[in-house]
DNA sequence: AGCACGCCGACT
DNA sequence: GTCGGCGTGCTC
């Protein structure tokens, strides 16, 4: 055997540099995807090898050694190489970047990985052993793990760490990863298909082994669910992987639950970002091996060599772009994933996005329909308006909308009432003057936040005391402007003051606070649920009968077309929630425009119908059914730093047929910690067009001068 | 991104 | 006289 001729590896690092650096291998080459330790200027960093380098690209002199190739973890594999590099080209990102956020947090690190081991069992040898009866204590712990393996956690509570070790160290018993599986429980059995959830399957069954995009667009209880685990138990069957997105964690635990109830004996594996570092990386590298991988949208880039099925659930959520270092939107994601992998996706939602409507509708996506409810007692909730113009308001709440949760109450029944504004009031202003308190480091208010006596900005953070006086002219009496759900509360104490009530919001949630809050509601130990969007999320409470809706005009005029479309969303996601199997429920909203045609459908319970007005309304103004836009970011010290950047970056831009560049402009929220933030659009009817432009436009952002604190290219939506 | 180098204003 | 502001340049 020769020794290994050194080589000259390309690498991929975490660094906003948009290029591969060189480095030298003493030890011969390794495989595309393989983990190393590199030094990078001062610091040390983990990088992804991919391949070998042109010699001649870097002086030799300028080489350094990998330090350490990192062996003690997989490679990733082929198909995540292929993944990065479209989300690179895509969204336009570096792809050391795009690599090292595909992977979990400890691998990052060139620590070794330890895995976790939590469990004691039994050697065979321990099985055999007989103990002295003097040795008590030990017999005692061994009896137990006949029974079953015992979790670290318990030994340490119960005071046996120390007898556990003993027999590790005797070798009758060791520590693993994972309890044995104790024997399988019954799957629990599933409901009979509906005859539309049938229909579905028949399209959707035929269609494994294949690439295409299918738009499941199904009203809340319709069975989406039921539909998703009857695709996913047809993968598993072909011996294949499903991955399923969702979009929030909170929903994650009770839905992991429910598909270990179905799914018996198969390995069901979880990854958020509310999973500790350790488990994270536990599920990663467990993935390649696993049967299903539920998660958010972090794991739509995980390994998964045997992947047959992608579901979308809820894919008109916001939680699956993300808005910070790679803008990527998983949904997105997940499509060309399965167009890599020849796979199909499936993309499920009451209120589908308009553009996944639209692409449905011009065929290219297969649009399923599920429009019978599963529970056939079910009924949908009527919704009425309470017109503003013609009712007042008393503390934000009309008579009507007071008297229907008096009844909900007498009637020993739950109410839910939605007001998207926490805190105590969004405002706090002077009547002598009419000075309102500002964020002194956003272009925002301060929200005034009673209980805590502080005046908080939901933008930075920025928190200050309440002034006892007005700054600008010494009026002690200030008042708090408009509603929030403390104040919400506290009106609702007083003016029912038998009801229990409890108050949903940032400020009052905890990540696991869901799974007692469902308790709470289901044992009938709450009689108003007061909240904020987040209330709205895939919880299921049983017995709302009532939803009242108070704060929906901000959004109906809004420039922003989609905050009415995420507003329409919201509001179904409540009409869902109200009512039960044997009752239908109400739904009560106040807005000062009753006439907005939203209103309308929304009654009718017919998102497709609005969703169709839209995209002729968007026909009509001879624009695209949905954004094809690059928005330019840039936030700087001062407005006019960071509009000077992107007038030289609108001026680089490469002049491209079909492509528009509009004027710099300050940003919606123009300045947020300190920062001035302004935006560049670039707008287009063709996808192809925007990205070539795009393509020839990013190397020339990164030459202009003076640099802005930050810039950052966002691409919305993708389209296949 | 980090991190260092480098050249001008207010401080022990 | 120095500490330190951020503008510019560099990372195989």
């Amino acid at each position: 055997m020769s020794d290994p001729m050194p080589v000259r590896l390309q690498v991929a690092l975490d660094t906003p540099l948009d290029r591969l650096f060189d480095y030298r291998l003493a030890s011969g080459p390794v495989a595309p995807g393989t983990l190393v330790e590199v030094p990078f200027g001062r610091t040390r960093q983990v990088g992804v090898a991919l391949g070998e380098a042109d010699a001649g690209a870097v002086p030799p002199d300028k080489l350094r050694d990998v330090l350490r190739v990192l062996d003690d973890r997989p490679p990733l594999p082929d198909e995540v190489l292929r993944l990065a590099r479209f989300c690179a080209d895509y969204y336009q990102h570096p792809l050391g970047a795009v690599l090292l956020a595909a992977l979990p947090p400890r691998l990052k690190n060139a620590a070794p990985f330890v895995a976790d081991t939590p469990w004691l069992v039994l050697t065979d040898a321990g099985r055999e052993i007989e103990l002295p009866a003097r040795a008590q204590t030990q017999r005692a712990l061994l009896d137990q793990l006949r029974d079953a393996p015992q979790a670290r956690e318990t030994l340490r509570a119960r005071k046996q760490s120390r007898h556990a070790a003993a027999l590790v160290a005797a070798g009758w018993a060791r520590w693993v990863r994972e309890a044995p599986a104790a024997a399988s429980p019954p799957a629990s059995p599933a409901p009979a298909a509906t005859a539309t959830q049938q229909a579905a399957l028949d399209a959707l069954l035929p269609a494994l082994g294949r690439f295409a995009v299918h738009l499941v667009h199904g009203v809340t209880g319709s069975g989406k669910t039921e539909l998703y685990l009857r695709l996913i138990d047809a993968v598993l069957a072909r011996r294949q992987q499903a991955l399923v997105l969702v979009p929030e964690i909170a929903l994650t635990p009770q839905l992991e639950q429910h598909f270990r109830a179905r799914f018996p004996g198969r390995r069901i594996l979880a990854l958020h970002s509310g999973l500790a570092d350790k488990a994270r990386t536990e599920n990663w590298l467990a993935a390649p091996n696993g049967d299903v991988l539920l998660g958010t949208r972090l794991a739509v880039f995980t390994p998964l060599p045997r992947l047959g099925l992608i579901v979308v659930d809820e894919e008109h959520d916001g939680s699956f772009k993300q808005q910070d270092g790679l803008r990527y939107s998983a949904r997105d994601v997940a499509i060309a994933r399965a167009k890599q992998r020849a796979v199909p996706v499936v993309l499920g939602s009451a209120t589908p996005s308009l553009e996944s409507y639209a692409q449905a509708l011009n065929g290219r996506y297969q649009l399923i329909e599920l429009t019978q409810r599963a529970v056939s007692a079910a009924r949908l909730p009527d919704i009425e308006l309470i017109d503003l113009k013609h009712i007042p308001l008393d503390n934000g709440l009309t008579r009507p909308a007071r008297a229907a949760l008096g009844e909900t109450l007498a009637r020993g029944e739950q109410s839910l009432v939605f007001l998207n504004r926490r805190g105590y009031a969004p405002a706090l202003y002077c009547p002598a003057c009419a000075w309102v308190a500002p964020c002194p480091d956003c272009s925002a208010r301060l929200v005034l936040h009673r209980t805590s006596h502080r005046l908080k900005c939901h933008h930075c953070g920025h928190d200050a005391p309440i002034p006892r006086a007005c700054p600008a002219c010494g009026e002690p009496d200030l008042k708090p402007l408009g509603q929030g759900t403390q104040r919400l509360e506290e009106t609702l104490a007083a003016s029912l003051p038998a009801a229990r009530l409890r108050r949903i919001d940032r400020d009052t949630m905890h990540p696991r606070a869901w799974a007692e809050l469902g308790e709470a509601v289901r044992a009938r130990e709450v009689d108003i649920l007061i909240g904020t969007q987040m209330l709205a999320k895939g919880h299921d409470f049983p017995d709302m009968t009532l939803a009242l809706i108070l704060d929906t005009d901000g959004a109906l005029y809004s420039p922003d077309f989609r905050a009415t479309e995420r507003l329409f969303a919201q509001l179904m996601q409540v009409a869902g929630r109200a009512g039960r199997a044997d009752k239908p429920g109400r739904v009560l909203i106040q807005t000062a425009f009753p006439d907005h045609p939203l209103f309308r459908y929304l009654q009718r319970h017919d998102y497709a119908g609005y969703a169709r007005e839209l995209l002729a309304e968007r026909r009509q103004l001879d624009l695209p059914p949905f954004t094809r836009q690059v928005l330019l970011r840039a936030e700087a010290t001062s407005m006019d730093a960071a509009l000077a950047f992107l007038q030289r970056a609108a001026a680089l831009a490469p002049a491209t047929p079909g492509v528009t560049v509009f004027h710099p402009l300050p940003a919606p929220m123009a300045r947020v910690a300190r920062l001035e933030r302004a935006q560049l659009l670039l707008q287009s009817s063709s996808r192809q067009a925007l990205h070539a432009c795009v393509r020839a436009w990013r190397p020339l952002l990164e030459t202009i001068r003076p640099r802005v604190a930050r810039w950052s290219l966002d691409v919305d939506p993708l389209v296949f």
